[in-house]
DNA sequence: CAGGATCCGCGTGGATACTG
DNA sequence: CAGTATCCACGCGGATCCTG
């Protein structure tokens, strides 16, 4: 459920409930098409990690929100973020091998 | 760098320690092929998740373990397991859509 | 605005055979 | 045992065009 190139970055983005339009999330990750974006939020909403709300005007507006089941996911997210900024400080310890990739 | 099919299942296996041997990941992680097992072990290396250590002797035997860094990713992998069981609690509550996927 | 539809290249990943 | 080497299919994801 979580793999995909932009999965977890949506879900980043989605987090705090204040970024929930599809506009602006396309804004938010660059490099992202609109193909992919709508797809992967169609793969999250179908695996009931997001919710999708249509609000029926002209233009269109649809609200993208986490899920109960979704908002459960925070504090691995957060664990996740925890851990990559843990790798600047083991760098500046010179901890570890520096990837080639 | 936690992309790929097969990334998360190799470190949860990795985690606790007990488990390093090539073969036995091979083993435990049914539909896996060498070459996908063998690829993405590299891909760990190289990106400083995991230390693969080779024992020179005849049949040979090697050893994967997390490093430091890659340790610090327990706390996220343990978030995440936590997250999975969350589910069947929200399941039994019938707390959300079943997914058609 | 929020997408659907279509076309397409390229890389991922599977299967098989082989090796130090 | 612990991998490489090779071939190949498929589907992911990008680009573009179109629409209610």
């Amino acid at each position: 459920m979580l793999e995909g190139r932009w999965k977890l970055i949506i879900l980043f983005h989605l987090f705090d409930g204040k970024v929930q339009r599809y506009s602006d999330l396309e804004k938010l990750i660059p490099g992202i098409s609109q193909k992919m974006l709508a797809q992967q939020l169609r793969q999250l909403e179908a695996d009931g990690l997001v919710s999708r709300k249509l609000y029926p005007q002209v233009p269109p507006k649809v609200e993208y929100r986490l899920t109960e089941w979704g908002q459960a996911l925070c504090p691995a997210l957060d664990a996740i973020l925890k851990w990559a900024e843990q790798r600047e400080a083991l760098l500046a310890k010179g901890r570890f091998l520096t990837p080639t990739r």
